[in-house]
DNA sequence: ATGCATGAGGT
DNA sequence: CCTCATGCATA
């Protein structure tokens, strides 16, 4: 399935009769401050240029097999829509109280600077009480670069590891003396409403629960995030509502989210037949560069890179891609993102045991998992 | 479920 | 230019 030259792109808005929440899958614009939208041409203008395409790989939809090493998604059946949703609005109601932090975000804990990553599995590891076996059991970094270098207390694994995030992220203030925010006092159960900083078990099994309720409840993830809009004012989509599931946010990020989708969780039991309605603003045409498509060779230079590299200077990404004939922007795009991914809780691959434990790592996490989805 | 992209805010 | 939160478009 190599290159099929399948470029043929919908750059129009077909409104397909595919499934689609139609009523109202528009987002409301809550704080974005610039509504312009400018008129030139998007990149599919460049026929004009290339009188034979020898090098459009940006824009060929070949199956891109996807070099993921860890990509293991067993089975994924998702968007089932039970349809649920009776007529009721709580618009008229729930005018009690609540407070929302807004922009304001609740957390204390990595105080922003300071590798967040790193304070994820701290965290949680060092208020171990009796951790004779209790490793690292929550999130198994199943990727050579993911290891939480040097601050693995129970020194399962400080072997070999890359040294690639300590290049930048300290350059913060070296001000760590009130760590005394940590969270020592760990209930042995779920559900806690706790408003000051969950730690990072917490937040994994809130993201279980969440995601079991909302799967009985029957709501999709997007479902969700357009409820999150409507209750709150923040319209999340399903990336995100996925994201949080699947602990793939930063721990910050995760940090701000679950307060906003416990609340939902209680909302959503609560008024079993809840109304789902929303006003609906008009959609903003934001012109987007369509999807580049990395070939896997691509895709595997680029890593290879990374891993000396994480952070290349302008010029070598120019000439990165420049061998790699890509434009500058995207090497660079590819770049952030993949520090980003560096920085996630969990490692793609998820925590659930995969056969190549190149770690030796034999964590006893607790049984559940996924039952669908 | 994820890959690439956008944008705000910080340096 | 970076980080970080987020999401459209896709696989």
């Amino acid at each position: 399935m190599a290159t099929t030259a399948s470029s043929h792109y919908n750059i129009l808005t077909s409104s397909s009769s595919i499934v689609h929440s139609e009523p109202g899958s528009m987002q409301q614009a809550t704080a974005y401050r610039d509504a312009q939208s400018l008129l030139q041409n998007d990149y599919t203008a460049h026929s004009s240029s290339h009188p034979l395409s020898h090098a459009h790989q940006w824009i060929s939809a070949l199956s891109h097999g996807d070099g993921t090493p860890w990509s293991s998604s067993p089975l994924s059946e998702q968007d089932i829509k039970p349809s649920v949703q009776g007529g009721r609005e709580e618009l008229h109601s729930s005018s009690s109280l609540q407070h929302q932090p807004r922009l304001s975000h609740t957390v204390h804990q990595p105080h922003g600077n300071h590798h967040d990553a790193r304070a994820w599995r701290t965290t949680t590891a060092a208020h171990t009480p009796s951790m004779a076996t209790t490793n690292a059991q929550t999130l198994v970094y199943s990727q050579p670069g993911f290891t939480v270098n040097g601050l693995i207390p129970s020194g399962g694994q400080g072997m070999h590891h890359h040294a690639l995030r300590d290049a930048q992220e300290d350059h913060h203030s070296p001000h760590l003396s009130d760590p005394g925010r940590q969270p020592s006092q760990h209930q042995s159960h779920h559900d806690h409403s706790d408003e000051d900083t969950p730690t990072s078990d917490d937040l994994e099994q809130f993201a279980k629960q969440f995601k079991q309720r909302r799967i009985k409840l029957g709501f999709t993830q997007a479902d969700v995030g357009l409820a999150l809009g409507t209750l709150y004012g923040n319209v999340f989509s399903q990336t995100t509502i996925c994201r949080f599931e699947a602990l793939q946010l930063s721990f910050k990020n995760m940090c701000k989210l679950k307060p906003l989708l416990n609340k939902w969780l209680e909302e959503a039991d609560s008024t079993s037949g809840s109304p789902t309605s929303l006003d609906k603003i008009a959609a903003q045409g934001r012109k987007r560069k369509k999807r580049t498509s990395i070939e896997v060779s691509v895709k595997g230079a680029l890593e290879s890179h990374f891993l000396k590299c994480p952070k290349p200077g302008a010029s070598e990404i120019t000439s990165l891609a420049d061998s790699l004939q890509l434009e500058k922007e995207v090497v660079r795009v590819w770049f952030c993102n993949r520090r980003q991914k560096e920085k996630r809780m969990t490692p793609p691959g998820g925590p659930l045991g995969t056969s190549e434990d190149v770690y030796g790592d034999t964590p006893p996490h607790h049984g559940v998992q996924t039952p669908v989805q």
